[in-house]
DNA sequence: ATTAATTTTCATTATTTTCTGAAAATATAA
DNA sequence: TTATATTTTCAGAAAATAATGAAAATTAAT
């Protein structure tokens, strides 16, 4: 396979895979062509390489900054705006996970709190209700903080020593 | 709030949720209901308690069983189909381990391999590319192995205790 | 201050995904 | 076997999501 075939099959990959994962697919391209990018590229070259509209490029870099994947950054002497994105895959996946626990972890916690407060705890069913959301509460929490561990096994490596032990 | 009320809540929130992880958000649904069932019900009571047609229960139902998550069964002297999901929210977090494991991870690693196979690796950008690339693979591996720990800490207690001096 | 380049927004359009409902297939009972 | 109940399929309809492109806003240069 040649490099630029590879280089493709890349973009469009991650982009498959971006869409099973509830990520809007050209969201996963523009990420993996910065991935894979040595250099900041512009909006105009995104536009180009992946053969979309200028306001896709737009809306799409803007939601890739907000999860903290990719970064405007300045080239001397030149008008247009540059991005780029961090090439450390550690890192990537730690800025993913942190955001995911934000935007989901966070919000189902605070909604499996609230279906416990049910009026009649007596009520036909109650028990088995209050008994699953329980569960999944306690799971949620147990994933919260298996999370954090990854998070900082990034930094520790003593930590990341011991998980290795159980692989 | 009224136990009723909890319930409905919790179908809906599911199926929110289900709808951001990239999962079909009537699917999420019937398995909140049926997560929340004391009973095996048929396929027309979730017609009648969600709402929707029949093709559509039909369908994810096919879907929640190949995902391991519902079973059909007989219930004795009655000739329609009933169904119920596993009530055992760890084994719900490790069978959809298991299945995405399957589905998403094994073809990530077998595409990352593929494109480590580029003809001309002196070429300008190989070296970075390969880079990349290599560095998702040894990440996916390491998800792999962490989401084995998890599915085995399930059944082994000593791994869930070791885990847990972390937290 | 005016002009030109660049970015952002958003109403409209296109695409993708999901749902419906009726017909076909299958299974059970009479 | 024939009739009846139940499940499955799938073409077309509806809904949800994403993309376009041109106008508006912003920014920088002259």
């Amino acid at each position: 396979m040649k490099l630029d075939e590879a280089k493709q099959q890349f973009i469009n990959s991650w982009g498959a895979f971006g869409t099973q994962w509830g990520i809007n697919r050209t969201m996963a391209q523009i990420h993996a062509l910065l991935l894979i990018s040595t250099e900041p590229i512009t909006q105009d070259d995104i536009m180009q390489q992946l053969s979309i509209s200028r306001g896709n490029v737009n809306m799409n870099i803007r939601d890739l900054i907000g999860w903290g994947l990719i970064d405007r950054v300045v080239v001397q002497g030149e008008r247009k705006e540059y991005f780029t994105a961090d090439k450390d895959i550690w890192k990537v996946a730690t800025q993913i996970i942190k955001e995911r626990k934000k935007r989901e972890l966070d919000p189902m916690l605070k909604l499996l709190g609230n279906l416990e407060n049910i009026e009649d705890k007596k009520e036909k069913g109650a028990k088995e209700f209050l008994q699953v959301v329980g569960d999944i509460k306690k799971l949620s929490k147990h994933a919260d903080s298996l999370l954090d561990i990854m998070i900082k096994a990034e930094e520790n490596k003593f930590i990341g020593a011991v998980l290795k032990i159980f692989k």
